[in-house]
DNA sequence: GTCTATACGAAGATAGAC
DNA sequence: GTCTATCTTCGTATAGAC
């Protein structure tokens, strides 16, 4: 009935996301935004009146969502391997299926973010603490320590994020592959085996 | 004797490094290069004729030497561990003194790269082979198979790049530290003692 | 090696019409 | 919600004098 909501909005935020991920923060200009998503010009700061940066920090947002909700996801099965698995995974595809080409946007925004706004560093860090949480919720369920839950969560973001990057340089999958099978075995040893199989 | 060798392009390159590391690569003008180095504005195409790429690429070698020289200073000692902790001490101290607001050169590169000369992917890819490539003979120099000891050389750089991207967006050592220790233990349990303790 | 001047484009943001 | 100027600043690069 009546108005359809405008997904406009919409579309301008998935643009930013894949614009960051492969050309970087400052490469984002509301140009390439409104050229990639083919939204109109003027409604921009209808749509944005903080302009650039809320933009930018709403696309942030977005992927710390996302990448929380699959997370999540696998919390639900209790297996923590599975889920450690499915995090490398998504980021192996994403570089697969972009030629090596596109990255984290998380990472993007928090490296290029200390000339701009300074929420843009605390929803970058906003993202990392909550894919820190919750894998350290999985390890921790899993036996671990809550501290040490919390070191081995953080230490498997940095692995990934980093060999991402090293992909991306290097046009090839096998810093990430390396990361995933040290971690993978890191693991093995260190959680005691889900519940489900004891 | 006579003319003094002019230390205008050596300036201009430092604080391309520097500002690489806190700004990132766009960020990185010409403008602001000269701004921070104090050189000439009629020097720089003197200086580099290839322009604000040249730049930037030669910057990424000059970090990529520095640190791998770091690495084969520790491998002359055989003790792996050292290196790595020396390593992990190179960018904690990089992060704290800059208030947590200068990260690594070369992730900059890494990451904003798509839009610039080809030739800065290349030079970021080859900073990290290096660190790779030194740290994988210091692995190997201790009982690691060579396959084993190049997958544990990629993910220590991994882990470190990532964690200082993490440092940075939350202005804390923590994630870095987790790093370390999570390494530090893993090489612990992995290498066998180095030579000169047997 | 260094200086000034300048051309040119891209970017963020705002104003006012529709 | 969307459109069309327009302002201003910044960035790269070149030309030509000194």
């Amino acid at each position: 009935m009546g108005a359809r909501k405008s997904d406009t909005r919409e579309r301008m935020l998935e643009s930013a996301v894949a614009l960051l991920r492969e050309h970087g923060a400052r490469a984002t200009s509301i140009d390439r935004v409104l050229a990639h998503s083919g939204a109109p010009r003027g409604s921009f700061y209808h749509h944005f009146p903080g302009g650039r940066a809320q933009l930018v920090e709403e696309a942030v947002a977005r992927v710390g969502g996302f990448v929380a909700g699959l997370l999540d996801e696998a919390a639900a099965s209790g297996d923590a391997l599975r889920g450690v698995d499915a995090f490398f995974a998504l980021w192996r595809e994403r570089l697969v299926e972009s030629g090596f080409r596109a990255g984290c946007s998380v990472v993007a925004v928090a490296v290029e973010t200390n000339d701009e706004a300074p929420q843009l560093a605390r929803s970058a860090a906003a993202a990392f603490a909550r894919w820190t949480d919750a894998l350290a919720d999985l390890f921790a369920g899993q036996g671990l320590p809550a501290a040490r839950a919390r070191r081995l969560a953080a230490f498997t973001v940095a692995a990934v994020e980093g060999a991402v990057i090293m992909c991306r340089a290097e046009r090839s999958a096998a810093p990430l592959d390396a990361a995933a099978a040290e971690i993978h075995d890191l693991l093995s040893n260190t959680l005691r085996p889900p519940r489900s199989t004891i």
